[in-house]
RNA sequence: GCCCGCUUGGCGGAACCGGUAGACGCAACGGACUUAAAAUCCGUUUCCCUUCGGGGAGUGGGGGUUCGAAUCCCUCAGCGGGCACCA
């Protein structure tokens, strides 16, 4: 018996695919085209059964397209600007790029060892010049666009990277990578409007039809939309020094105007730090708020507390009616415009602020059956829908069009407007790091902000960089931030910060439709493969890199670049690939190739046999040692065997839970097919042989089988049911190796079953079809062989089994032929003796007859 | 607190639009082959009762709609995720 010799096998149908160029991807506008892509990876070293699972999907989709006749856009790169090849540059005192570069070698090797149809023609490496040089001109048009922008703002601190980070990578107050809790400090950063194009990124999801539900409410979250009203109050005592006589606040419920009791304003507010200046009690008060972070607990724990500035402000709608004006611990200066007016009896935290400083309740809303005279909060603020009363002209009106009729005459009378508020905020995108794009502006003491003019484009990174300090290395470097101004020709310097890597990643996916192009994105290609068909990646990025891609699409497109709008018409968002995890006795992590199943069924370390606790199924992870390296199971099974298994436990965006011994089995169906096709029980006719006129009961049954797991499969992969589609598969299997009889309609059949099966694992276990394709006789390679099509007469059974029920209760079942009439259907069933005795032959109620499916006798 | 999702055998999971629950696999058990083991092959495997013909229960709990519910509705519980001093 021949063992199926997996090494030699993949290596050979790898190199083969390369020397024939079997996934390059050419321009061809006459074919119907399919850009199908995955997240590309960070280059952080080796590759993690994440990266084979996310691959493995992509992958299957692009190999079972281009089988399908589409033009087949599959690229792969590299992102690979970021903090950790710094880190590493710190510790091992290696160069960043000669890290990254090394890494990007290693992990090459890796996915071309698993046999992934990736055009390589087109891979593209974020920290190359030649990349990073177009996103310095998309911001320098950015910039003239007035789409990017430099303010000095409270940041988010890493006081471990030592950088800024955006909102958005901040997790439970503490860095998205560091884990280190993030300070607040106030630095001057640039931003990226992407609040400009806020309302088109919301509504624009509803056109995202192949995008996961969780993913669209995670961004419409993110986005956070508001409809609400600005009012300003006028200070009754006139302008403060340096601001105005007006303290503009934002809210969503104008309708509860007349219930305001106090005005409060943020810490951070202008108009506070004004009036801190003169009262140390103000100062210390503020200076307490900041310090209060904004760590989870902080929040939970804190007590809202306020401070009486003194000031009043007049009331927009009643005359006479005077409001005072606090700092309050709780307002934002970030979301709305940083003050808010309070109604304590309508917001549960403006009563609770009321109680504590003795400010009036004034009831304005109440539930449309409450008697008015009787109506009255207590400890809890009433903020259901009702009527609105004690409130002048709203009175009697209910509340939606009471906020339609109070924005009107703030508008009226020039004291607000109806406006709306987004709690999404620009997109910092500075960072103080070297290993990232230096952003191209000159700081010039004359003439201010210079763009670095495009013909000095690229501005590059400097080899010779210390990492010894801590800090910016760009900062820190003894020329390189000097420069002429381009302007005015005086000494200047350079901007130090680079762009967040994920300026990098808003982008990468256009370029691959043109890689090596003079400019960014030729047009001609990004009109033909934009947008990505399929995308396919982690749900971690639902908000992040996928929220700032469909910014930056649009922000281009406004710029004049030839970018569609949406960059992924679909999306399918993979779970996370977990693994038991292990403990010695001492409490320490073990990785699952230092324990082994001892005599008892206990498990132990292979070591010295000491016992091992098993814990939880968890994310592999490192800190938790429950990683297995793909690269050694691919050495030990094949690539074709990791693929399947990534492919066949679970549906693709549920978790998956890898185990050795549901690795086993595929090894063992996969030497299983070998067996049956490399010896089969019959000689199998010639490829192409004529079909038998005639085949027995059981061939023509097998037939059937054949063509349905046909259709069923092609099904399911259209719909991603993977998991789904390698049961069809085995089961057709188990159908071929049952198949007896030597005639030579089964020998026919067989051929005609191997070949199915063959085919319809192209794109999962492509090295093993390409083998068994080529044994089985056929000269063109399967990667150029169309996918199959199931023959419509066959996927139709001629007779089928009914279920008969009585009272809803399944009591047998009838065989009819197909499409029976109901009077025979019900006739068959009521003679089944299981129904007579059941029914005693009382003669039934009622008789539902579902065609082909049921029949369900009522007694 | 608000918003989403999930809950099916020992395990991963199937089950289309409300129509035979448990496909396919893993694990386990029994058997064949073998001096033995591995590999392979054949069987059994939701639970309970059984006179071996069958019968009963069953998709997190309770209730409802329906001839019929894993699937639809209400409600409770558990798990997971997102957002959150958001005005």
């Amino acid at each position: 018996m021949t063992r199926y010799n997996v090494r030699e096998t993949e290596a050979k149908w790898q190199a083969l695919w390369e020397e024939r160029g079997s996934f390059r991807a050419a321009d061809d506008p006459a074919r119907p085209k399919y850009y199908v892509l995955e997240m590309f990876p960070y280059p952080s070293g080796r590759i993690h059964m994440g990266h084979v699972r996310n691959y493995t999907l992509g992958d299957i989709v692009a190999r079972y397209r281009r089988a399908c006749g589409f033009n087949v856009l599959h690229p792969m790169g590299w992102d690979a600007f970021g903090m950790p090849a710094e880190n590493a540059a710190i510790e091992h005192k290696v160069h960043p790029g000669k890290w990254t570069a090394e890494n990007i070698d290693t992990m090459r090797a890796e996915l071309k060892a698993m046999g992934l149809s990736y055009d390589w023609s087109r891979e593209i490496s974020t920290c190359a010049p030649e990349y990073y040089r177009h996103e310095q001109k998309m911001f320098l048009d950015f910039l003239a666009a007035g789409l990017a922008y430099r303010k000095e703002s409270w940041v988010n601190w890493d006081p471990v990277d030592e950088t800024v980070l955006a909102n958005e990578q901040v997790i439970d107050g503490c860095g998205w990578r560091s884990g280190a809790p993030v300070e607040r400090r106030r630095l001057a950063q640039w931003f990226l409007r992407i609040t400009d194009v806020a309302d088109e990124l919301l509504e624009s999801l509803e056109s995202l039809e192949r995008w996961p539900d969780k993913v669209l409410v995670m961004q419409e979250n993110w986005i956070g939309r508001s409809q609400g009203a600005h009012v300003s109050f006028r200070l009754t005592a006139g302008p403060v020094e340096g601001w105005g006589e007006r303290i503009d606040v934002f809210t969503t419920r104008p309708d509860t105007l007349f219930g305001a009791s106090f005005l409060a304003i943020s810490p951070d507010h202008p108009v506070a730090g004004q009036l801190a200046a003169s009262s140390p009690e103000l100062a210390a008060f503020i200076a307490t708020c900041r310090r209060l972070g904004t760590s989870e607990e902080a929040l939970e724990t804190a007590e809202k507390q306020g401070f009486d500035v003194g000031l009043t402000v007049r009331h927009p709608f009643l005359e006479g009616r005077e409001l005072p004006v606090y700092v309050a611990n709780f307002v934002l200066m970030e979301y709305g415009s940083g003050a808010v007016f309070g109604c304590p009896a309508h917001d549960q935290r403006d009563l609770e602020f009321a109680h504590k400083y003795g400010l009036p309740v004034l009831p304005v809303v109440r539930p449309e059956d409450a008697d008015p005279a009787e109506f009255a909060i207590a400890d809890e603020a009433f903020i259901g829908d009702g009527v609105v009363f004690n409130s002048d002209f709203l009175d009697g009106l209910p509340v939606a069009e009471a906020k339609r009729a109070a924005a009107k005459r703030l508008q009226e009378t020039g004291q607000g407007e109806g406006a709306v508020v987004y709690r999404l905020r620009d997109w910092g995108v500075s960072r103080q790091r070297y290993w990232g794009c230096p952003i191209p502006v000159i700081h010039c003491d004359a003439c201010g902000l210079v763009p670095v003019p495009e013909a000095d484009l690229p501005v590059t990174l400097p080899e010779d960089v210390r990492f010894e300090e801590p800090g910016n290395p760009l900062a820190n470097h003894p020329t390189w931030r000097k420069v002429d101004c381009p302007t005015c020709g005086k000494a200047a310097t350079r901007e130090t910060d680079t762009f967040d890597t994920f300026f990098e990643s808003s982008w990468y996916f256009a370029r691959f439709c043109s890689p090596h192009a003079e400019e960014a994105f030729e047009r001609a290609a990004s009109e033909y493969w934009m947008p990505v068909d399929q995308y396919i990646g982690g749900i971690e990025h639902a908000v992040l890199h996928l929220l700032y891609s469909r910014f930056f699409t649009r922000a281009l497109g406004r710029c004049g670049y030839p970018i569609v709008d949406e960059p992924f018409s679909g999306l399918l968002t993979q779970g996370m690939v977990c693994h038991e995890t292990y403990r010695d006795a001492d409490g320490n992590w073990l990785y699952p190739n230092e324990v082994k199943r001892g005599a008892d069924d206990e498990m132990v370390r292979v070591a010295d046999g000491a016992p091992v606790t098993i814990g939880r199924v968890e994310k592999m992870s490192k800190s938790r040692k429950n990683t297995v390296d793909p690269t050694s199971i691919i050495e030990t099974y094949g690539a074709d065997t990791a693929r399947l298994f990534m492919l066949s436990d679970s549906p693709p965006e549920r978790d998956l839970e890898w185990t050795e011994a549901g690795i086993e089995g595929i090894w063992r169906f996969i030497n299983r097919l070998w067996r049956m096709m490399t010896e089969p029980a019959v000689a199998l006719p010639a490829p192409g042989a004529a079909m038998p006129e005639r085949f027995s009961e059981a061939a023509a049954a097998a037939r059937r089988a054949i063509h349905k797991t046909i259709r069923n499969v092609t099904d399911d992969l259209e719909k991603f049911h993977f998991n789904r589609a390698v049961a069809r598969i085995r089961e057709l299997t188990n159908e071929l190796s049952d198949l007896e009889g030597d005639g030579a309609d089964v020998a026919w059949v067989m051929r005609e079953g191997f070949e199915a099966v063959t085919r319809l694992l192209g794109p999962m276990t492509p090295h093993l079809a390409e083998e068994l394709w080529q044994r089985l006789g056929h000269a063109e390679l399967l990667v150029d062989t169309p996918w199959p099509e199931a023959e419509a007469a066959l996927i139709v059974d001629e007779t089928v089994t009914v279920a008969v029920q009585v009272n809803g209760k399944l009591r047998g079942t009838i065989v009819l032929p197909r499409d029976a009439d109901s009077a025979e259907a019900e006739a068959a069933a009521l003679a089944l003796p299981a129904v007579a005795r059941i029914s005693e032959n009382r003669p039934p109620r009622k008789v539902i007859v579902v065609p082909n499916r049921v029949v369900n006798v009522v007694i």
